[in-house]
DNA sequence: CGTTAGCACTCACTTAGGTCGAGTGCTAAT
DNA sequence: ATTAGCACTCGACCTAAGTGAGTGCTAACG
C-alpha cells in the first residue's frame, strides 16, 4: 500500500518532530507546522489510518503519536538524498585523520572518535580485513634470547605484530636474511595464500625448520584466521545523553554489549559489503539494540580488503547527518588507508 | 580519641553489614549480630556516640546509619591483615596471566580483566613508566620507500613502535646498519639518557643527520616525555551493578571519566610510589570519584620501571580482599614483567 | 552505674484518591 | 472533504493517610 501525499507529509513531519524532541507528537502539534494547513481534527484521521498501516503507534491513548520501525525505514528509504556537509565540516574530518600518521590502528582510532563526536552517537569502527592484503614486507627483530618480534608490512601499512619464539643459537644476522628470505617468497601475496606457499617452500627448508613452522603457525593465527577483530569504539556514553536510555538497565545492557567486541563485530560485519546499511530497531539481531538504528558504511583498503564504521544512535537519530557524514568519511579512509604505498 | 573496645566492634559490625547491603544498619540488626551481647537500646547509645565522633551518619532521622569515609578510613587502617587468597584464586590469576605471551600491552590488558573479574569492580592499570628501562636493542624496518617502523627493545619488552620518514635513498641494508649502530650506542642506557649521549654521538655522524634527527625527535616525544599514559580499563561497566550508582547521572560521570584518560593516569601517578594506597571517599581529588574508593597498588619492573595498578569500586568496598588481590596481583604482575629477560 | 525495657516521635515510603491537561475518536455542521 | 465541538481516556502530578523501621529519652532494673 503506497501513502498518498497528504500522509506521507504528516508523517515526515511527525518523524521529523520526534527526532528533536523524543515526545509523542500531537495533531495540533503538527498541525500548527507550516506548510500544513489543516486542522487538527484532519490530521487525526489521517494519523489513525497511519497508526492502523502500522507507521505510527500510541503509547497510551491519550498521548500524541510516535512512529514505527516501519516509518523509519519508509523515512529512510525516500528522504535520504543525503544532505550535503558543510565544508567546514569536511575539512575538520580530513585534517583530523590526515593528522595521523597513517599506521591503519592510529586511522582507526581517529575515525571512531570524529564519528562519535560529530554525531553525538555511538560508534564503532572495524579495522580492515587483513587476509586479502598483500605482504610487502616480514621481518623478524630479535627481543631475547629466545623470542623475535615479527613484523607483517602489507600495502596498507603495519599488521599487527606478534611474537615468536626462535632457536637460543639464532644469531641476529641469520635472523635478518631469513627475513629477507621471507619476504622475497611471500612479497605480493596475499595472507590466505601463505600456507599454501610455505607448503611448497618447506620441502626446500629443512633446515630452519622449526623456526619457519613456528613463522606459519603465527601468521595462521594471528593474522589469517578470524582473529579476534580489531575494533574501536568512540563515544561509548554519549548514548547516555539521550532520554530513551535514562533506563539504568538499558544503559547497563547496552554499555555491556561493547565488552564483548566479538559480538559486535559479528554483527557489523554481517551488514558489511553494502556501501551504507542501514538497521532500524527491530532490525537488529542484537537484543540490546533493538531500541537503537544502526548505520553502517564500508570503506575500502586497496582492491580487496575493506572494513566497517558504523554508528549506533536512538532509531530516531538524524539518519540525513549520519549517512552523509558517514559517506564521507568512508571516502576519507579508504584514500588514507589505500593512498600512497599501494 | 580512641574508641574503646565496645564501640570499635559496633562500629564494625555497622560497616560489615553495610559493605554487603549498601542500606542503612540499625540498632536492632547490630544487637541480633552474634558476638554483640547487648540490646538495641544500648547498641543506640554507642551509635549515637560514634555519630557524634564522625564515625557514622543518618541519611535522615529516622533511618538506621551509614559508615563515614571516616569509619572506613580507620576500618581500612586497622582490621588490614589482608585475608589470605584462596590456592585455587591464587592458580587462577597466575594462570590467566601466565597465558600472555610477556608483552607489556597484554600483560596489562590480562591484568585489568582479571582484576575487574575477581573483584567486580572497576579497575585501571597503567603500564610501566618507560622512561627509566634500559635499552636492549634498536631497529628499524622499512615499511615503504619513505617510512619505516621503529622499534625499540628493553628489558621489559617491546615498547611500542613508532613510525618514523626515511629518506627516499635509504636502503634497506643501510637502515639495518643503522640500527645496529643505534644499538650500539644505546644499549643499556635508559631512554631518559637518549637525549645526552645523541647530543654526544651526533657530532661524528654528519651524514645520517636527518634520518638520526628523526629518531630522537620521535624518542623524545614518544618515548621520554610524559607521552599520552598507556593505560587501560576493565570491567568499566561493573560499578552499574551496585546501588550507589543507580541513579544515572551519577553513572554518567563516573562513565565520563574513563574518557579522558589522561587525568585518570595523573591521579593513579599521583598515587603512585607507596605500596598500597587506599582513597576513600572525600580523600580523592576528582569529583567523580568522591562517592568512590579508590586502592592502588605499584608493580615494579626490573629495577627502575614502575607501573601502577587500580582498583574503583563503592566506598563500602570489599577492602580485605581487593587488597590481598592487588597485593598478590602486584607480585604476579612484577615477576611476569621482570622475569626471564633482565 | 551500666544496661535495658518502654514509649513517643520522626520520616521515608507506599497507596489511594483527586485534579489537570494533552490528546484522542466520534459526530454533526459547514 | 473538512472542521468545530465535545465527551472521553489516561498519564503526570499533587495531597493525605497509613505503615514501619528506626531513633532519643526516660525510668526501672540487677
Amino acid at each position: 500500500m503506497v501513502l498518498d501525499e497528504r500522509k506521507y507529509m504528516i508523517l515526515k513531519a511527525i518523524i521529523d518532530d520526534y527526532i528533536i524532541t523524543a515526545m509523542p507528537v500531537g495533531s495540533r502539534t503538527v498541525s500548527r507546522k507550516k506548510g500544513v494547513g489543516f486542522s487538527p481534527a484532519t490530521i487525526r484521521n489521517e494519523m489513525s489510518d497511519l497508526e492502523e498501516l502500522g507507521y505510527l503507534a500510541q503509547p497510551h491513548t491519550s498521548a500524541g503519536r510516535v512512529p514505527s520501525d516501519k516509518a523509519y525505514r519508509l523515512y529512510v528509504d525516500s528522504l535520504l538524498n543525503s544532505e550535503e556537509l558543510t565544508v567546514e565540516e569536511k575539512k575538520r574530518i580530513e585534517d583530523y585523520i590526515a593528522r595521523r600518521s597513517g599506521q591503519v590502528e592510529d586511522v582507526i582510532r581517529a575515525a571512531a572518535d570524529i564519528l562519535a563526536d560529530a554525531t553525538q552517537y555511538t560508534s564503532v569502527v572495524v579495522a580492515p580485513r587483513i587476509q586479502s592484503l598483500r605482504i610487502k614486507r616480514v621481518q623478524m627483530v630479535p627481543v631475547d634470547e629466545n623470542t623475535a618480534l615479527m613484523i607483517v608490512v602489507t600495502s596498507a601499512g603495519i599488521i599487527k605484530d606478534a611474537l615468536i619464539s626462535i632457536p637460543p643459537d639464532m644469531s641476529s644476522e641469520n635472523l635478518y636474511s631469513i627475513s629477507e628470505m621471507l619476504t622475497r617468497e611471500l612479497k605480493d601475496h596475499t595472507l590466505s595464500e601463505v600456507r599454501q606457499i610455505f607448503a611448497r617452500v618447506f620441502r626446500d627448508m629443512s633446515m630452519n625448520r622449526r623456526l619457519l613452522g613456528g613463522v606459519m603457525k603465527v601468521m595462521e593465527e594471528k593474522l589469517v584466521e578470524d582473529a579476534p577483530e580489531d575494533i574501536v569504539i568512540g563515544g561509548t556514553t554519549k548514548l547516555l545523553n539521550y532520554p530513551e536510555y535514562s533506563d539504568i538497565e538499558k544503559a547497563k545492557n547496552f554499555l555491556t554489549l561493547f565488552e564483548n567486541k566479538d559480538r559486535l563485530a559479528g554483527m557489523l560485519k554481517r551488514a558489511g559489503g553494502m556501501e551504507i546499511t542501514i538497521r532500524i530497531g527491530r532490525e537488529n539481531e542484537i537484543e540490546a539494540l533493538q531500541n537503537c538504528s544502526l548505520v553502517t558504511a564500508t570503506y575500502r583498503v586497496g582492491n580487496n580488503a575493506s572494513g566497517t564504521l558504523g554508528v549506533i544512535g536512538p532509531t530516531r537519530m538524524n539518519y540525513r547527518r549520519v549517512v552523509s557524514m558517514m559517506e564521507y568519511m568512508g571516502e576519507v579512509i579508504s584514500k588514507m588507508l589505500s593512498g600512497g604505498n599501494e
